[in-house]
DNA sequence: TTGTACGCGTTATCAT
DNA sequence: ATGATAACGCGTACAA
């Protein structure tokens, strides 16, 4: 069996409530004592019971990742894993753990919100790419439960993380333009993620900064699927003239379009330039290998856990937002017009 | 504020304890009776608090997917994605939880497990591709906590899941020997992984059956990685003469060696013919779309977590030990001869 | 079939 | 600085 406060306290030849207060880094213990207990406690490796804490604290140290319904096909997209990556190694650093919540199907979400968050498994939530319109955050604000979204959000009180994308597109694009393209066409991610709405409005400054106008049949709405990628980009090279330059909203995407310019019979980037977003770990082994925006996904992560274990200690009253920059990484899918 | 046992009690005018036989579904509770606590339940929208009943009942119905750091650079690998989807609905279905224990150093294995596993945060364990001579194993042994590798383990006290990797790996040579191949090379994964040994002796296996002599030369040790993929492709194209196919042990690997044929001038599949390992989404989407031995991973990732639960609930004394069976998917990277 | 009473391991309040 | 004691919310013998 295992050892329990009381077990401590009577190897050590103090009560209860002094191992707990050493346990807790309590001020008010002698250093004799507090020496002491400890090494009662490493000697037999106690450690506290979770579930006995979070009954009298009211706290279990647990967040959640919630991943809704709806982005769930998109799971298996290098961008979850270096999230999931960054949002442990923050919790981690934080004390905190991390639970899983990937919703399959409506029914399932409702359950599994009553289950996680109603039973008090979950002290907050990581929101990852949910739609602007999803009515989970609703659902979170009005049962005060901390949260923090991955991407941006309109309403004032939900707090955030984001990479800034619309700076990203601009970059990309911008640099396309640079290389002597004027018709540029763009595959965007679903528009009513922030991701995508934001990635598409960086396209247009990009454009609109360079006296090029916006040309709606260049832009197609894609799904941040590898098949989506590939069926849109058959669609702009299929535009007579068809663009010269493409920037694809997610690495994803760009793996097929990257294929459907090769079924076309096309050369990237001698016919077409190519660029993606994200810099997935994949994106350097591509052929060629993908010029890309560098999103700190990982760091994304982290960024996130510390933000909301901040909103649960702290319990700010007012949202967090945070921006982070992107960067562009020049590979060989771009070439001079 | 939210409900306990005690306000649904004093609501539907009975006493705590019927209430908590009615919510965990005991016989000895009349029709009527049962009828009207469920009413107020779900009028007040009451949800048992998971700690205190944690505390009473020593189980806390969250399982963890522990992620050894030797693997957890393959953490992008899509399998990763669908095994822990696969996870998830598993445990859903047996209204268990999931957390995750992703290790990135030894000192972080350490404190880990010392978190999440003494301090009773966890009912059990699904241990991730582990290296057979992974320490982890014989610490859960000793510390008597359930759990269920993914992949063979050849100690008998533990209880595992796997793909029939000889099978599959028997299956894919099969296939190439069958088109006229005689110079067949292999690309194997971590050889101190089962399911690295495991394909290298279905490849072998194959050729024997054949009668074809096993050339060493025409085997090299890749490590699951795209990177790995392509320099050990590399390694086989300098050979002379070259194989004339190649077996490659996992996708993410054939992903890389399908840019190093195409670095060195050749064709898929007119040079030389390919075939992978795991069928993970990309695999259809590949330029030429990848033959390749298709592993039900989800399936494997919800059955692990089956298992487990019964392991933790049915308290079985002796090894669970379940195979499934992968299957061949012929696409376009594999020619006759 | 139903209710009473105790225990689960901790934290926190209040004396001392 | 330390110790007794009352919560925290639930399950479960045991009694009725």
């Amino acid at each position: 069996m295992s050892y329990t406060l009381e077990d401590i306290a009577r190897l050590a030849g103090v009560s209860r409530s002094t191992v707990s207060r050493v346990v807790n880094n309590h001020p008010n213990v002698r250093p004799a004592v507090r020496e002491r207990v400890w090494e009662v406690i490493h000697q037999v490796g106690y450690q506290p019971h979770a579930a006995a804490r979070s009954l009298a604290t009211n706290r279990t140290n647990v967040i959640g990742l919630v991943i809704p319904e709806a982005v769930s096909t998109l799971f298996t997209d290098p961008f979850f894993s270096l999230l999931i990556r960054g949002i442990t190694d923050g919790c981690y650093a934080r004390n905190y753990h991390l639970m899983l919540a990937l919703f399959s199907t409506p029914a399932q979400e409702e359950d599994l919100y009553n289950r996680l968050l109603r039973s008090r498994y979950l002290d907050g939530v990581v929101l990852a790419s949910t739609r602007l319109d999803d009515p989970l955050v609703g659902r979170l604000l009005s049962d005060g439960i901390p949260f923090v979204s991955i991407g941006r959000h309109p309403d004032p009180r939900v707090s955030y993380v984001d990479v800034d994308n619309v700076a990203g597109a601009r970059m990309a694009v911008d640099h396309l333009i640079r290389l002597g393209h004027t018709r540029i066409g763009t595959i965007t991610g679903p528009l009513n993620m922030s991701a995508g709405a934001d990635r598409l409005e960086g396209y247009k400054q990009a454009l609109q900064a360079h006296h090029i106008p916006v040309d709606e049949q260049l832009i197609v709405e894609g799904d941040f699927t590898e098949g989506g990628g590939l069926a849109s980009m058959a669609r702009l090279l299929s535009l007579d003239p068809r663009p010269t330059a493409v920037f694809v909203a997610s690495d994803t995407m760009a793996m097929g379009a990257l294929r459907a310019v090769r079924q076309a019979g096309l050369r990237v980037p001698q016919d077409i330039s190519l660029i993606g977003y994200d810099d997935v770990p994949q994106a350097a082994f591509l052929d060629p290998p993908l010029s890309t925006v560098r999103q700190p996904i990982q760091r994304l992560g982290e960024t996130a856990a510390h933000v909301l274990v901040d909103l649960i200690t702290h319990g700010q009253d007012h949202a967090q937002r945070l921006v982070l920059m992107p960067e562009l990484v020049l590979r060989q899918t771009t070439a001079r017009l």
